[in-house]
DNA sequence: CCCTAAACGAGACGGTACGTCCGGTCTTAAT
DNA sequence: ATTAAGACCGGACGTACCGTCTCGTTTAGGG
């Protein structure tokens, strides 16, 4: 390739991608005062215009890189019975959330988000998809037969996924194994205490 | 002698009031933004340096602002068992968070601390004194006797309060009365699912 | 190819009018602690960074600012006669200066250039063409013969152009006609003592 | 009234002193714009009210601190001839200011006095009296009927001072013992032309 | 010999301007 | 028509001084 001294037509996907991967990057370094449209334009080898262009404004790129990195993990969950599901994707989820970049990465995205509309708005789309895949964990659970009656399934999630965001936006506690595994049992306690009897196994539902 | 304690003029303590006062309004208006020391130091009818002198940075500022705000309304709780004092804490706590300027008040702090080491610092003492609330009032279930074994209370206590930020910073649901009553309970069926026979009233211990 | 030559918006030069003619009329006027970047900046309608971007320094905006405007004024002469031309060029220099703005701005580019390395050294160059012109009025006397052997023409000019900024700067003695056509007589005196036998008229040479 | 002279302690001479010479230094020092109050006063270990209190501003302080230092030179000069005061008037003067400090501290103090109201009086109070002393040895030439008629003493006067303040406010050319020479002869040439048929001797009056 | 008012070192105060950085927009030449 | 480069306006940043205003201490007279 080569050359190319510097413009042309041609380059949308290319500058889109080197956009995004800038923006990801810069997300999971350090300092999240640093991160400035300037900079990642630089990082990509792309004029500012490009950018703003195509998103409406710097916290939006940020969380579609976010989006794009962190989208990549889904991958279908079921192991048959409710609390294997939750440590499963719990542990999952875990780890993923403590990997210091990634962390670092989920800090400056709320940051940017809490001060940007456009940010704010992906964010709040990108947890709610991150919501339906335990909700949708819940429901196999609940065809199952194993909830009890009258649960509010949203309190559940948010208690998991703001147990996730609360040690991760402070760093008061690590996000450990070991809190994924409790979490997911004391989830199970709330809303299908009866398959808990052999613990980390289903009771047959009888 | 020694030393002399202190020389020149005193410190201006209506200054000081009138920067933490002008801080903490500002921090309940609307945009998050607009949160410029410039701004705060022209409300206060005070000079920049002011600000500067006493405070290592504008996050620094504002924590302290909300601290002195929110820390007024701690009172102690003791209903006599577990389910009634995290039901009075929840609802009131979740009801002063659902204040539409208290929950301003909270996304600007948050996001002052995720770029500001100072503001983060202050925020992590300030939310751990909050948890410590909360997990006294645990630790005189577990003196009552009423706590099952083996639970990991850090886990319990980062549930509720991450569900409370969690839902203040990304705004998908409200902190409704209900959803504070319906933890209360949910975090009773994780420690002490036993009290929970005739719903709020505690079992006798027997 | 060796390179592109320039790349990016072009330098817009209703800006730099502006600046330099907000520059001047801010020089005129009478404080010359009240000039500042920003009020600068202000009155011509333009962003602080762009005066940062293509000056180095205040000093050098100033001066540039009056060079501009003082430049203008610079009309050949040559009446034939070392005195003729003296006379010429000194009521026209004196009354230029002796003008209230403009002695207010040559104030104020000197108190500039006391302080600012750019702004003296523009000065310099300002003041070092000034002292050509009346080199040359010198100088064409020197091929008419009509100049005393052994004169340190330096001296000479740097006497007039003394006597311009000394009155100038401190303002004891206001820069009259009179004094300018005095200056003339007592230079040639000087320099070339048997031209002034019949006043303002030279002597044959031989 | 004239009740009571004085009550309270006295002020305090060793401070006054300290200001002065701390002035003094750092006029002498290289940046002119390094020249802040807080700056004297912490060299001089006063407090800044101290100098507030006995100057009307920055510039009357570095004026009085220029005044001092200058002021000790003044030795009177009498030679018999014209030509002979002013070589050493002027080899004396000329030399005084080509010495870096001093040169410094004119152009500091220049650059003060076009600032501030305060050193501007001062400083145009101390060059009048500069100006008295060349005066003088005019006047003393004219008494002994050395000088022609008509001549503009102030002139004169200022053609001298004027140069000597030109090149030490631009630097572009130094202030010589050889200049300092050719000057008092072009003096001398324009006030009693026929004083230097011998030259550096005055012819006798007849 | 004490009293008292002023001067002192220190330093906080409300301001103003500095020079830098970034956000989001507009313009240019090149392809 | 889109790109990389980059100038533009606006505005906040944190710093440096300005000149004023307390602080608590020190000290030179007058009583």
């Amino acid at each position: 390739l080569a050359d190319r001294a510097h413009t042309g037509r041609a380059r949308n996907k290319a500058a889109r991608r080197a956009i995004l991967t800038a923006a990801a990057d810069l997300l999971g370094q350090c300092d999240p005062a640093a991160l400035s449209v300037e900079r990642i334009a630089a990082m990509a080898g792309v004029g500012r215009q490009t950018i703003y262009r195509w998103w409406p404004s710097k916290g939006a790129v940020l969380l579609e890189a976010m989006v794009e990195r962190a989208g990549s993990e889904l991958s279908p969950i079921d192991s048959g019975t409710l609390i294997g599901d939750l440590e499963l994707f719990l542990t999952a989820t875990f780890r993923a959330a403590s990997d210091a970049p990634t962390a670092r990465l989920l800090r400056s995205v709320m940051a940017e988000s809490l001060r940007d509309l456009h940010a704010g708005e992906a964010l709040r789309e990108f947890t709610a998809r991150r919501r339906d895949v335990l909700r949708e964990i819940l429901g196999r659970a609940e065809e199952r037969g194993e909830l009890a009656r009258g649960v509010d399934l949203d309190l559940v999630i948010d208690q998991a996924f703001g147990l996730l965001w609360y040690r991760t936006l402070l760093g008061h506690e690590p996000l450990s194994r070991k809190s994924a595994l409790g979490l997911a049992r004391a989830l199970v306690r709330q809303v299908a205490p009866g398959s808990l009897a052999r613990p980390g196994r289903p009771e047959p539902p009888l």
